[in-house]
DNA sequence: CCTTTACTCTACCCTTAGGGGAAGGTGTAT
DNA sequence: ATACACCTTCCCCTAAGGGTAGAGTAAAGG
């Protein structure tokens, strides 16, 4: 099938479908005479597990990763399992920071009376030295 | 100053500070004949509050609204203060959208024995239809 | 057979907020 | 005069594609 029918199947947009083709991560055979990318159901599916990856928020290079252990019937799972933890602890350390930065910013935001005048502890703390 | 001892003075890179020169956040008088950009007290101040900005995760755009309202006398705090609880809530949303992720990835790890044998729960999940 | 319409191709620039480095000019101390 | 630190502009790089231009291709309708 042609990348619009996959990218449709895939969910994915025909931009991304053609970029994760030039960056090798899905490598559709190309009609010589047309220059067409012609799709398989097998990449149609690689598509989507990169699609549901993505959404899990791996990176290119992690689905790069977990699709090379997808396509290993050899694999063992605990490699699988480590991808996984590492993105748990990423996505822990981003909540921390988001979490500090929130009570931070409550913080100022409570102390400002969002009124009419001019001052503001808000720009006060930002130009704090 | 020369711009080595501002961005020393602000806490940033010169990088960083010949960057909001050229995007004119900070406009810096440029010596004629050396070419050289200097930087008034001022000025390094407006950096240090920029660079501060930024660290509450404010954009660039953003940092530049919040720069104007610091210069502008004849601000209202409720100006300041709209700006702030929008970030707020951005973080929010981020925040929401990172626990759920987190969950959906725990919840498929703890389903993973992480053992030597290929199958694994966490690729049946990407690569379920 | 011809035209329209829909689809596809490559190639280029754009996004954030700078980082890295080259090539060359400036300032100052020795 | 030379060494060294500092400064300049210019260009390419990041992640993951989005937008658009110009051109070729496929399929359907007349």
């Amino acid at each position: 099938m042609n990348i619009g029918k996959a990218a449709k199947l895939s969910n994915l947009t025909v931009k991304t479908v053609r970029y994760y083709a030039n960056i090798g991560l899905v490598k559709p055979e190309q009609n010589i005479s047309s220059g067409y990318r012609e799709y398989t159901d097998e990449e149609v599916a690689k598509l989507k597990f990169i699609g549901k990856a993505r959404k899990f928020d791996f990176s290119i290079d992690e689905c790069k990763e977990l699709l090379s252990l997808y396509e290993d019937k050899n694999r063992t799972s605990k490699e699988v399992k480590k991808i996984t933890l590492e993105k748990i602890s990423q996505i822990d350390s981003k909540l921390n920071d988001l979490k500090d930065l929130r009570n931070e910013l409550s913080f100022l935001a409570s102390n400002c009376h969002g009124d009419d005048k001019p001052n503001c502890p808000i720009l006060d703390e930002l130009s704090k030295n």
